[in-house]
DNA sequence: GCAATACAGTTTCCAAGGAAACTATTGGAG
DNA sequence: CTCCAATAGTTTCCTTGGAAACTGTATTGC
């Protein structure tokens, strides 16, 4: 008969090491684009309108999985870094536009390269098996749990 | 000659997905501990202070990745929820010794439960092997950086 | 046509954590 | 002994994001 532990070992817990290490990771990348003056979520939110080409704050704050009110001030911050611009194009007068300024188009491909080389240095030394089974083993995770957005924090 | 993307697909970053994943798994943990009124880095700190018996805020600071100011809050916060006291143990003044009173030391098993569950909702449908070899090349990751810290948010 | 409702975006209020200044205590150099 | 540096903890200020109330616009039911 085998005593049951009453408190688990912290360590035991997946979740425990990937926060671990996913802070770590953020806190890196943080640290590179803030160089260029922008924060990990305005570097999520242009990413994301960079692959949408345009979209409306709502289908952004769904995509990336922030509130709209969070999503609003976050587009209010890069529309005074002059990164992306607002308009009302459609004739619902009630839905906004999204877009890239010609700054903010210059500046993603500045960023995704500071993504990469964080990346890399994170991650370069795992084998390219290794690698792809993890992400494969989290994409399974996001998957069976239906998980739709893209959680900022 | 191949033509290099100008912007790497996102979905490769390793870290993406684990922020991804990280993200959803805290937060499902969250909402589980707010029951027992608690915030999960008030878990995080007082499963540290269950470890080392007794510990001063400095090293709890050290060991859970926060800074002296951030712990002195939160510490505030536990004593005030009388999970946790302070006191003025040894013969240098400068240094208090944090606690857990006896609801403290009864609340953890509750708390290490709830990340038990958790843990086994997410992470309960891998192969005992994929589940270990995750959290090995996890590890293995933390120690090539030596990273020594436990970074909370 | 006109409420009532729904929806997009904004704003307000609040909690949490970092940076750095601040207080109190200690140890050391002279 | 005295002044100064180092250290432990606290406090202040600031930024960020969520919750929920609020504004303005469109749609629907009557």
């Amino acid at each position: 008969m085998v005593a049951t532990k009453s408190t688990s070992n912290l360590d035991d817990h997946a979740g425990y090491w990937l926060r671990y290490v996913s802070n770590h990771v953020s806190h890196a990348f943080a640290q590179k684009v803030e160089a260029k003056g922008v924060t990990v979520a305005e570097w999520v939110l242009l990413r994301q309108i960079f692959e949408a080409v345009s979209a409306n704050p709502s289908q952004l704050a769904a995509s990336i999985g922030m509130t709209r009110g969070a999503i609003s001030k976050l587009i209010e911050r890069l529309c005074r870094k002059k990164l992306v611009a607002r308009s009302h194009s459609g004739d619902d007068r009630r839905f906004q536009t999204v877009e890239l300024t010609v700054a903010g188009k210059l500046l993603v491909p500045v960023l995704a390269r500071l993504a990469d080389e964080n990346d890399h240095e994170l991650f370069g030394h795992l084998k390219a098996d290794e690698k792809t089974s993890l992400i494969d083993l989290l994409q399974n995770i996001v998957r069976r749990h239906g998980w739709k957005d893209l959680p900022v924090e």
